[in-house]
DNA sequence: CAGCTATATCGACCAATGTCAATCTATGTG
DNA sequence: CACATAGATTGACATTGGTCGATATAGCTG
């Protein structure tokens, strides 16, 4: 694998790389809507506001979670896909 | 996801989230014979021999990579399934 | 417009991390 | 035993990264 390569893939698994990340994830995936805004994610993790929205930024930045605002609102959701194509990064090494 | 499983599953990230440690899995597993050991592993990274032993005793450390010596080689080889299930863990965050 | 609320951004701080040079350990060889 | 070699460990350094308080922005409501 070349260095540009592995340093792109890098990218995802550091996203990946947070337990407060996993759990952002996880509580994402788990809204039976299917999404969450910030405001349902700060009390659970015990993170200040501005903590979670940086995490959350990482996630959409790694192409793991998509954020729509809608109003005062933002609700994240999963981009769809993401996570197993992220699987399949690591069968392909 | 408690949080306890959250830093446990982030542990096996955090040791994917580097680039040159990517590329020594890459290396480990195209390898013939399915190991190498750290001389073969040094040159194509272009990094010295003891940040190779730290990156690879993280990837030991994660479950990735099984370290044996023989005589004075050390020789690491992929974990039977260990990529399979860590791409299990993205399934069922 | 004034005020409120949800979220994002900024700046600072401390902890964790990647890298290297130097050194140590263990194995093999004369 | 003396020496050489493969690899691990240590210590130092610079960089990155997670967190928070303070502040800025955007949308809603009166």
């Amino acid at each position: 694998m070349s260095a540009e390569e592995a340093q792109r893939r890098a990218l995802v698994f550091k996203a990946l790389a947070d337990p407060n990340r996993l759990r952002l994830l996880s509580i994402v995936k788990a809204g039976e809507s299917g999404e969450a805004c910030v405001c349902d994610l700060t009390e659970p993790l015990d993170l200040g506001q501005p903590t979670v929205s940086h995490h959350l930024k990482i996630l959409v930045e790694a192409g793991l979670l998509h954020r729509e605002k809608r109003g005062t609102w933002a609700y994240y959701s999963l981009v769809p896909g993401a996570l197993e194509r992220t699987a399949g990064l690591l069968a392909t090494l």
